[in-house]
DNA sequence: CCGAAGATTGCCT
DNA sequence: GGCAATCTTCGGG
């Protein structure tokens, strides 16, 4: 059963946990994908220093600030996809970004498109059970999201993304939920709102923010004035 | 117009 | 554990 929007009516907080144990469902001609999610952060909009909608809005997080249910889709690190549930009405731009999950079903498929996109396809064996949907970039490589499917609606049941209510047998209780940082996150590193499920193996490794390089090119410049032509 | 960082991943030392 | 890959988006000049 697809969830209800009004499930998706209320801060990202209240709903990133309650989201653990929920079924992500992607529909393509290839075939389907599903996952149990594990791991998920919640991210505010005009109060959240981390939240893309921290500046307001704009062309690529408009998504955000629509109503709740849809799918934000978003291109990073100039090859990776990530998916974000919005939340509450529109205007409020907040949502849960899908860290991790466990592949329930197409996992085959899952595999194939994770070779895919591998940089180096490896030439040995395929890729473990385990790391499918391991992180947000990898959960949308096993199921085929891209930008395409920024905006999609989440809570129509032949969407080409839908969420469900757990299914019998794999809900866990809230008792075995953990809380901690966000991960990658350099603004209100502090805020604990990456939730997971206690123990869980298909939960991604905590990675403080990166420090970026700074540049190292500091000779071999040009000669002074470098546009200037004679 | 340009520089810099980014809600990451995977390979290399 | 460190860092390259790769390019879009955003903010500042």
């Amino acid at each position: 059963m697809v969830l209800d929007r009004g499930f998706f009516s209320r801060p990202a907080v209240a709903v990133a946990p309650d989201l653990l144990g929920c079924v992500l469902r992607s529909h393509s001609a290839d075939g389907d994908v599903a996952v149990v999610l594990v791991e998920v952060e919640a991210y505010a909009g005009l109060a959240d220093a981390a939240s893309h909608a921290f500046r307001g809005q704009t062309a690529r997080n408009s998504v955000m600030f629509g109503p709740p249910g849809h799918a934000y889709v978003y291109f990073t690190y100039g090859m990776h996809f990530c998916v974000n549930l919005v939340c509450q009405p529109a205007g409020e731009a907040s949502a849960v970004l899908l860290r991790a999950g466990q592949v329930i079903a197409g996992a085959e498929l899952a595999a194939t498109r994770r070779l895919a996109a591998t940089r180096r396809p490896a030439a040995r064996a395929g890729v473990a059970e385990r790391d499918l949907a391991r992180g947000p970039a990898r959960l949308c490589q096993a199921l085929g999201i891209d930008r395409s499917l920024d905006g999609t609606d989440v809570c129509v049941d032949d969407s080409p993304l839908a969420v469900c209510s757990p299914p019998a047998g794999i809900q866990r209780g809230r008792e075995q939920i953990s809380a901690g940082p966000r991960v990658g996150v350099s603004q209100a590193a502090d805020v604990e709102w990456r939730f997971w499920l206690s123990g869980d193996r298909f939960v991604s490794d905590y990675r403080p923010a990166q420090r970026r390089t700074r540049g190292q090119p500091v000779s071999g410049r040009g000669p002074a004035g470098g546009t200037m032509h004679r």
